[in-house]
DNA sequence: GGGTGCATGTAATGGGTTACATGATTCT
DNA sequence: AGAATCATGTAACCCATTACATGCACCC
């Protein structure tokens, strides 16, 4: 595949967990070049414009095994509404509400994408063999929604209960602006 | 508090969602400072070490506020574990398996550090006005890794059965190395 | 004396996005 | 004619971690 198409496969499909700019795949791949992992080749048929397309090599296939097999590193996933969250007392009045407000719709959003996605994955289910695998990814996508979806439900809830706490609280002293 | 006390608190607070370092907080310090919205202050008490205690600014707090209300960019959290699934056909045999059984360790422990957490948090609850904040943020981290979790059993399974497709299929013609 | 914890900071490096820069082809 | 898509790449910039560099205080 050339650059281009690999940023289009991406965004076709791992998109949801994993993404990549221009500026990382054209340099990226240069590199790989470099280390014999793909080979490049020109093409321009037939009044066509420039392509380069890329083909993984033996070696890259290797590498690619060894990549697969290496621990995965764990890093902290930064959650910015977590640390606004974490701040809440500190907030405007309706403030936490509206962030979690938007987080749900999110959530709701990518479970409403994931149908469609089921369906064609299940075409390709007998065709293609890593297909499974992309259903187990797709899974995790499901799961991870659901349950960020729960509890945003739960915190509305709960933000609801702390806000109507603060009003009773002193009848609307000092009130979070 | 100083640069040094803040990155404590991070550590013993929010680190599950968000941490920092100190090449990252010194320099945020001093930023601050030269926009005034903390102030900062040498101490060195009787035979002390120096310290630099920074406090914030009616500024700094306005600001906080501002940046509380600015809804949260939704960034796509890479997930190399399921960037490897993805290529799940490409592994070497046991590879997915060890992945996503280490996945399963650290939900696990995760779940694990939760309880000795809330119970402290429960303390907490009525002496801090932010408590029933942090309870929400660690409810979200539970309900996160109760979804990791039951995903990787779940897997695991599927992962089972696609070894036992595979063999099957042709008896052991081209396995993967 | 030596390890650990307190305390501050800078420099090097890596990873990544966005913007810039260019230009052909195809579709409307 | 103009917009969208195909296609390639570089440069500037931001964010962040790790390693480096320093040194005191406290405890064993």
């Amino acid at each position: 595949m050339s650059g281009y198409d690999i940023r289009q496969k991406i965004e076709s499909s791992t998109a949801n967990f994993w993404s990549e700019s221009f500026g990382q795949i054209y340099p990226a791949l240069k590199k790989l070049s470099n280390e014999g992992l793909v080979t490049m080749r020109e093409l321009q048929p037939e009044g066509q414009r420039l392509r380069k397309e890329y083909r993984i090599t033996p070696a890259g296939k290797v590498r690619l095994r060894e990549w697969l097999a290496e621990p995965c590193g764990l890093q902290v996933r930064r959650e910015e509404l977590l640390l606004k969250l974490f701040f809440g007392d500190k907030a405007p009045k309706g403030a936490m509400r509206a962030a979690v407000e938007q987080r749900l719709a999110v959530a709701k959003r990518e479970l409403e994408s994931y149908g469609p996605i089921e369906r064609e994955l299940a075409a390709k289910m007998l065709t293609h063999p890593a297909a499974p695998y992309w259903q187990l990814t797709l899974e995790f996508g499901k799961a991870q929604a659901a349950a960020t979806r729960a509890w945003c439900e739960q915190t509305l809830r709960e933000l609801d209960k702390l806000e109507k706490a603060k009003t009773r609280d002193k009848g609307g002293r000092r009130d979070a602006r």
